[in-house]
DNA sequence: TTATCGATGGTA
DNA sequence: ACCATCGATAAA
């Protein structure tokens, strides 16, 4: 038997956002520079299922910022908010459909000083030395990638709505955050929100 | 513990 | 003007 491919491949990211978001739960994001090795453990995400879901920056339509959404998966989506931060997706779907997953919480792996946190999207950017310099990245290679790591049961994994999305309407109810339950490396700016089982979901 | 607020700069 | 955030500070 030969071992599994540790790598995905970019069919793995050319489907809807929200099984790409379940799927990297338990993924590893590894992050190489200058010959020093970071990664942790995916532990929460988001889906931004595509331009037609309001609170998806593709639903602002082709622009230079955006342009990454609407080519092909399994590349890096990397945008600065707040004029401090960064925030790292997988992009998703066939060229031509944009949607991505953002994630949100990391559990730390190697290189990462016990004293810096990796719960939130800027947060775990940050730890890693992700910036808008990773952006368009193929992640199968090179400095910035995905591995397969720790599978995650159904069981263990519960969704929400996302956060910070309020300006998007209805779409900001939907519960396209997900996470492994009980694990303290997610963020817990979504503790007050409902909370439904992932087995529910469908 | 929760609530509020300012930092800071790309994007449209 | 807005923002897929964070950390400091205040209040309780």
């Amino acid at each position: 038997m030969t071992p599994l491919p540790r790598r995905f491949s970019p069919s793995a990211f050319r489907k809807p956002a929200l099984e790409v978001a379940r799927l990297l739960l338990g993924q590893k994001l590894v992050r190489e520079e200058a010959g020093v090795r970071r990664a942790g453990l995916i532990v929460e995400t988001e889906a931004y299922v595509g331009a037609h879901d309001l609170a998806c920056h593709a639903s602002k339509g082709n622009t230079p910022r955006t342009r990454v959404l609407f080519g092909p998966p399994g590349r890096s989506y990397v945008y600065l908010i707040y004029g401090m931060y960064h925030c790292f997706n997988v992009v998703t779907e066939p060229e031509g459909t944009a949607a991505a997953v953002l994630v949100r919480g990391l559990a730390p792996l190697e290189g990462i000083d016990a004293s810096v946190r990796t719960d939130g999207p800027g947060r775990l950017c940050r730890a890693l030395g992700i910036t808008r310099a990773d952006n368009e990245l193929d992640l199968r290679g090179g400095r910035l990638y995905l591995e397969r790591a720790a599978p995650v049961r159904d069981s263990d994994v519960l969704s929400g709505p996302r956060i910070g999305v309020d300006y998007a309407g209805e779409w900001a109810q939907k519960p396209y955050r997900l996470w492994i339950k009980d694990n303290p490396f997610v963020s817990r700016a979504g503790r007050a929100f409902p909370e439904r089982p992932w087995s529910a979901q469908g």
